[in-house]
DNA sequence: GTCTATACTTTGATAGAC
DNA sequence: GTCTATCAAAGTATAGAC
């Protein structure tokens, strides 16, 4: 692995868990056993750099972990289930601080950095169309689909805040069944 | 209105726009027009203390307006979408910043400061119970009544990250309009 | 109780030797 | 390309005059 891919490895872990501001570069570059300078000729662009970058690396990530839930479910309702105690379980694992891994970084820019904001967005936005995408492919019409999608995402999203908060695998769990209860209501 | 009450004010405004780590006690003290040594006299504890006196109001005050909104509706599912609606408009009026008071702050300590993982928690248990309660005034049996209440909370957190990183009020009107589909479903 | 000045640390970023 | 040294600014926190 190149001292490039390192770096980005490292500042994905680490603005994962503590976001934009909660993290230095010089942390950074001591993770990744590089000097800073080495960074800086890496990414010119400095922190704002590395931060797209990491959570571009972040989101195709994520993006490809739930789709393979998804598509190695029998049907919509299991997949999505499968998805929020799939999650419950990295989340225990990493002793509750793996949750989503742009979250935090998304809401500290929404407001301050509108180029990394633009990121982030337009990760979001990928995920809930391929989420519309795979509930339309299970027979949901285009609207609701979309609907749907969105609510998965934001479902997603709000319980990994409060699941890390409360350190507790309920709201994960809690959330999924109500996704699915409500799929199961539509569909019969 | 004291010098401590405006401290408190103008603290919790910045820290749910800014998070913890992306604004200084410089900067707050300078909002509130008073200088750094009367910030330390009413909290001696520091950034930590402010921190938790500002949620804490934060929560309070947000606790009352969702009840007031709940309360004021003729049933439960209007009352849910009124909720929605209600933050969407803020959320546009405040050109996308004022979502979730504590959100930003309660993701940023999550795994980095344990005492105030302990303050924002305590926020949102007491919100889950107070929206599971609510749910059971209005018919829900205990059990589906706490699902319910978590999926609320959950889906109003998810649907303001969404918001307010897209610029868009249609994740958090699409997560309302699907938690009232589930409950129509679930009551008729 | 209010305010000024400052100590000490860490931040993002750069220059330049090798 | 790699690394060291350093800058200016901002961070939290404290001391002490008034």
């Amino acid at each position: 692995m190149s001292t490039r891919d390192r770096f980005i490895g490292v500042a994905a872990q680490l603005f994962s868990r503590h976001g934009y501001a909660g993290i230095g570069l010089k942390q950074i570059a001591n993770s990744a056993e590089a000097p800073i300078g080495s960074l800086y000729h890496y990414f010119p662009g400095g922190k704002d750099e590395l931060v797209a970058e990491s959570i571009r690396h972040s989101g195709d990530g994520y993006l490809l972990l739930v789709e393979s839930v998804l598509d190695n479910a029998p049907d919509l309702e299991s997949g999505i289930r499968d998805c929020f105690h799939t999650a419950a379980e990295h989340l225990e694992l990493s002793d509750y601080q793996d949750g989503c891994p742009i979250e935090t970084v998304a809401l500290e820019v929404a407001s301050t950095n509108e180029p990394l904001r633009q990121v982030t967005s337009e990760i979001f936005e990928t995920w809930i169309d391929r989420a519309a995408e795979h509930a339309h492919r299970h027979g949901l019409d285009s609207s609701t689909a979309r609907t749907f999608g969105i609510a998965f995402i934001t479902g997603l999203e709000g319980a990994f805040v409060l699941a890390r908060t409360m350190r507790s695998p309920e709201p994960l769990i809690a959330t999924g069944e109500h996704l699915c209860d409500a799929l199961q209501a539509r569909t019969t």
